[in-house]
DNA sequence: TAAAACTTTGCAACGCCTGCAAAGTCGCAG
DNA sequence: CTGCGACTTTGCAGGCGTTGCAAAGTTTTA
């Protein structure tokens, strides 16, 4: 790798810390672009070379890790079902995201729980990582109708969504995720007609 | 009804108005607060009194409708069961959402699905929405585990988001729409294990 | 070592959004 | 109907995020 990519990356990482070093001591809107180039030792102008917005340097290492779960998830045990494969790659992105919460990763939760845009761009971000869903699940039972492969999507991507957020958001540790998320995923799987509180008339 | 608030009414929909009609012609960056203000024969200034960004009047008629379904689905006939109350609740939605299909109904979608920040704002509705099913969820059945609550609606409302969000986007009449709803409702009331593409491995 | 390719920087500008105080409008009590 | 209090509109000034552009600086390649 030569010099020039190398310092790139440095900057980058330079950037983003010192941005979430910010953030959790002054808080998120009380930094400016100027503070955070500063910090960093960069120019104002330079910060926009490296994430498009003030908002995307919150996710920077959250989209790493998504990026490799989409790198690994190609690998796959042969005589899966479609559907042990899908509760695999959730079990991989909940780890990876589990490994993100590095130095800051307490912090990017709490930013992203407090301010609407963030959760807004938080929201979008599952929503691409569906669609990727979708394809891979097209990949995998090529003959399934489209309208299947989204809605399944649709609906695994926003159970795990709101499970996680929620054990998020009450400071679940790792076990008591893990247990959430599969508990969910049976839900998920067996349909809503599996519960029985749904089933039975209310007065 | 007083003058004042008539007055008040009737501003807001000139600033609606005038903002879609110029989001239309002209685009939707390529429109400034000025721009509208101007078309709307008010203060720039006043356009933040109606409305807290330029996006949220994109919003105006959605959120318009989403309050009054909000509104209607606390009556509920008596023996239904929570599963039966939920799928009501949800053609009620579907066709709000059709009702808002005023004169800039189709620009108002091809708007949100082409810009990102847009699409960000869109979905943080629905996560909203979605928190308001929970309540109504663990009000129908009040001995329903919380983390189940949690997931139900994640799910129902994640795999219905995904469904509306395609036939939007590939033009589907209204009764193509239903039965792509009816569809995706029975996959998610039986579960992902009921769709059999899902359940055979392949090679 | 010089040219080519790429990166950083400063500058100027646009547009969204906000706080504040002055001016205008409406509703109501006397 | 008149005047006072409540509410709304407006203009102004300014902060901040974001972008385009061209000059200056750095790394790679020939």
């Amino acid at each position: 790798m030569g010099l020039r990519e190398r310092k790139k990356r440095q900057t980058r990482r330079a950037i983003a810390d010192a941005a979430l070093r910010l953030f959790t001591e002054r808080g998120y809107e009380e930094t400016t672009i100027a503070d955070i180039a500063e910090a960093a030792d960069v120019s104002p102008r330079t910060f926009f070379s490296y994430f498009p917005s003030k908002e995307d340097v919150v996710f920077a290492e959250i989209d790493e890790r998504l990026a490799e779960v989409r790198e690994g998830v190609a690998r796959r045990p042969a005589g899966e079902t479609p559907l042990q494969s899908m509760r695999r790659i959730v079990f991989e992105m909940i780890d990876a995201i589990a490994a993100a919460h590095g130095e800051y990763g307490a912090i990017q939760v709490q930013l992203i729980l407090e301010r609407p845009s963030l959760q807004a761009r938080a929201l979008k971000r599952m929503n691409d990582t569906e669609q990727h869903v979708v394809e891979r699940l097209t990949e995998l039972s090529p003959d399934i109708d489209e309208v299947d492969a989204i809605v399944i999507a649709g609906a695994l991507v926003g159970g795990m969504k709101a499970v996680i957020t929620h054990c998020r958001a009450q400071g679940y540790d790792p076990e008591a995720t893990r247990n959430a998320v599969d508990r969910a995923l049976a839900i998920v799987e067996h349909g809503l007609g599996s519960v029985p509180a749904l089933t039975h008339p209310v007065p």
